[in-house]
DNA sequence: GTCTATAGGGCGATAGAC
DNA sequence: GTCTATCGCCCTATAGAC
């Protein structure tokens, strides 16, 4: 038999999700993570540099949206192939009920929070030489990634809710909305109320 | 004559950005920046909560653009009028070259990237129920946002190489780069070349 | 102001697996 | 022998409690 339990990093995750649920991420020590794993605290810092990782560990998104962009069709404008590679991450949000736990714990601690956002600004750090590499230009292949990102925040709620429509689908309701939210208001026609606004 | 210097917040935020360009910001101790105020360790976390919240006081934007969208005119779409509210913000971004500063330091630390998107979430965070309060719909208040806090991503280096243009120029521009970005493909053609990309 | 728990880094020891 | 996961014990600084 092995002189180690095997996955102590997933033992260590599984732990301190329960234990920020149960008493809340200030209030759970590393110690008492490590110790729920079976573990010392010294060791959990041989898996995460620091507390807040222990939720954040993998990178699967930004792997699986780099590869899709650098897989994507050379003649496909930058936005729809933002679009196809989110609407094909499906599976990286499963099982939906441990993205909520996750999201909901995330949501309860700002230090959780930051690390969270940051997390999003990586993935776009990654995507912008993605698309460079596509021969967009510099600053506007960050703007088109900020705006796919802001569809894809307001889309994925939507999804979580309604699990019967494909992400995808979600994603290009947003782009239409997004499409009705910047059209161009018509000046002249502004006393007699507003253009398309609703 | 006075018992204590007066602005000891000032002195720690100035004190605090020079020790964290020369030094780095990991590489600061607070007990430092305390010092070269003239403040003790303690005195601090009178002013600051934590150490990365030096470079973060105050809430001018967050407050300007409430205070903005609360004046608006009732009958202006929320786009325009998030666009107008950033656009009247110049003032608040100055001087420059204090700011140039402060973002160096910022992009240089992880730390302190965090807190920094975590602020920008905050006014999102503020404004929502400013333009709720105007009848937009609670999830398309939140997505207009985050489309103008990407559109002002997007302008504000321009803002800051060239100073000759208006922010609120500029903002204007990246909204109809937005609406060519946004612009629906026609399939057909795409065979024939990208229909509306460069 | 003082005291203290905790975060988190450095370095080396140990003890199996190979 | 080497490699690697784990632990032990050092340390400082942060930040909250008192």
């Amino acid at each position: 038999m092995p002189r180690w339990e095997s996955d102590a990093q997933g033992r260590l995750e599984r732990a301190a999700l329960q234990l920020f649920e149960t008493q809340g991420f200030e209030r759970t020590s590393v110690a008492q993570i490590a110790d729920a794993a079976g573990l010392k605290e010294r060791s959990f810092y041989r898996y995460f540099p620091d507390k807040r990782e222990v939720l954040f560990a993998g990178n699967e998104l930004e792997a699986h949206l780099v590869a899709q962009v650098e897989a994507a069709d050379p003649d496909l404008a930058p936005l729809e192939v933002l679009l196809t590679a989110l609407g094909t991450a499906e599976e990286i949000f499963r099982p939906r009920e441990f993205l909520l736990r996750r999201a909901r714990v995330i949501a309860a601690s700002p230090a959780l929070a930051e690390r969270d956002l940051i997390k999003l600004a990586d993935i776009a750090d990654a995507l912008a030489p993605a698309l460079e590499r596509r021969g967009v230009e510099r600053g506007k292949a960050r703007f088109v990634i900020d705006v796919v990102l802001a569809l894809h925040r307001h889309a994925l709620p939507r999804w979580l809710a309604e699990p019967d429509t494909t992400l995808a689908e979600l994603m290009a309701q947003a782009t239409a909305e997004l499409r009705e939210v910047i059209a161009p208001p018509a000046p002249t026609l502004r006393r007699g109320g507003r253009p398309l606004a609703r």
